[in-house]
DNA sequence: TATTAGTGTTAGTTTAAATTAATTAGGAGT
DNA sequence: ACTCCTAATTAATTTAAACTAACACTAATA
């Protein structure tokens, strides 16, 4: 008989889940810049909402919704179980319609981030559903990033691409979603998730990798490679 | 090399715009309490904006930003060139959206009209183009309702049930949307576009219709009449 | 130890969009 | 002409979410 209020959330609190979300899956501790920085990255309102009393004043709302909880020392920002309930919701939806937009629309990966960004707040629960019935339950993003709600758990074997050995085989498992030049050059060059590759070269002094993917040639720094996540053959 | 400043518009702009719209294609002059009447039926927010204080003051912004001249004396609200323009274009969102959920995603027509006012809002125009292209370039909305930007005109010798005699067949134009309700029923009685019928009884007196379509009799008020169109066969 | 860089907060404004309550303007009826 | 009703406006608040500018705390470093 509990009587839960499930006001609506409103779009920026959505934005705000999704970006704390995504900051703990990257394994980093989540703190009020770190998030001004992620919130910078979100398509809308094109860097809007980024500076720093705006991110406090939004995580004191947070709070007293009851969403998350900020360390008083050192103001680390962490989930309630609400909040990661919440967070879990949108990041569904968002993923969902990555998977939707590329699925039946053919988006280009490189823009389905961002269109998928527009699509997570006019998602139903209702349509939701419908949605995912359509899509036959998909369990990851085009990106390789898991759909929560799905019995889905990241492969305990998948290490960053710069972590691997030269020679070594792999098998890509995820790649980063929010930079739509590099995602331009990755798709080029089959750099997408499920496609196998060898590491052909990577250069500690240069800081530069080398891969091949389906018989095409990649090439990039130190940075992107620790974005990539691969399984080890 | 006219540099118009095309600011996105906001969600509630665009919900006044979709609304004078439709006050206007429904053949009524548009006024500030009607227009306040109109966006009560809107499923956003249940019933939020509708109070005559807070249409009279986004009226005067959409004025400011050249989308609606309102007459001095007698308070008619008109779109202007631009107005049109943006009106048209969220209007073909939210019918696009509408075909859509029920093309794709198998949605009922009762929810199909409450699932697009959400998502219209956040189809981009690329994305708009995609959707477009997937579903085949559609001239009208499951409600019969033609799709702005489409060479689609509504058929001039389209009447109100209402005003049809007695033992007429006729093929069904178009039906209201947003009345959930009255949607099941008419779905459940295939009285929707698309399907021909013939007016069994049209009482003057008790104010009531009786049709047939495709074997299924359905029986309604004369206000019901009047909102569902048909072309006499 | 004193300075500086990095992180957050406070204070005060702004804008869009809504509200209620009170007030005015126009037209119809007696 | 006066009254009354409807339609619309004005005024004053409210809320969410953003901003800038200034201040404060912590920790590292010279």
């Amino acid at each position: 008989m509990s009587k839960i209020k499930q006001a609506r959330l409103s779009m920026a609190m959505e934005n705000y889940l999704l970006s704390i979300f995504r900051i703990q899956e990257e394994g980093e501790t989540v703190t009020i810049t770190q998030l001004a920085e992620h919130l910078k990255t979100l398509p809308e309102g094109e860097g809007l909402g980024t500076s720093l009393p705006s991110v406090s004043g939004m995580l004191r709302r947070m709070q007293k919704e009851g969403f998350i909880d900020i360390e008083s020392k050192k103001k680390i920002i962490t989930f309630t179980r609400s909040g990661i309930a919440n967070a879990e919701i949108i990041v569904r939806k968002h993923r969902l319609a990555e998977r939707l937009v590329v699925d039946l629309f053919g988006v280009e990966l490189y823009r389905a981030h961002t269109e998928a960004h527009l699509l997570e707040h006019a998602i139903s629960p209702y349509l939701e559903n419908k949605v995912l019935a359509k899509l036959g339950n998909p369990s990851i993003s085009p990106y390789g990033f898991p759909i929560p709600g799905s019995n889905y758990v990241i492969n305990k074997k998948a290490i960053r691409l710069s972590e691997l050995d030269s020679g070594l085989n792999f098998l890509i498992d995820r790649i980063p979603e929010d930079d739509e030049s590099l995602l331009k050059y990755l798709v080029e060059n089959n750099v997408v998730p499920g496609q196998s590759g060898i590491l052909k070269d990577i250069n500690k002094s240069t800081k530069t990798i080398s891969i091949n993917c389906s018989s095409k040639e990649s090439f990039f720094g130190f940075e992107v490679g620790t974005l990539i996540w691969v399984i080890p053959a």
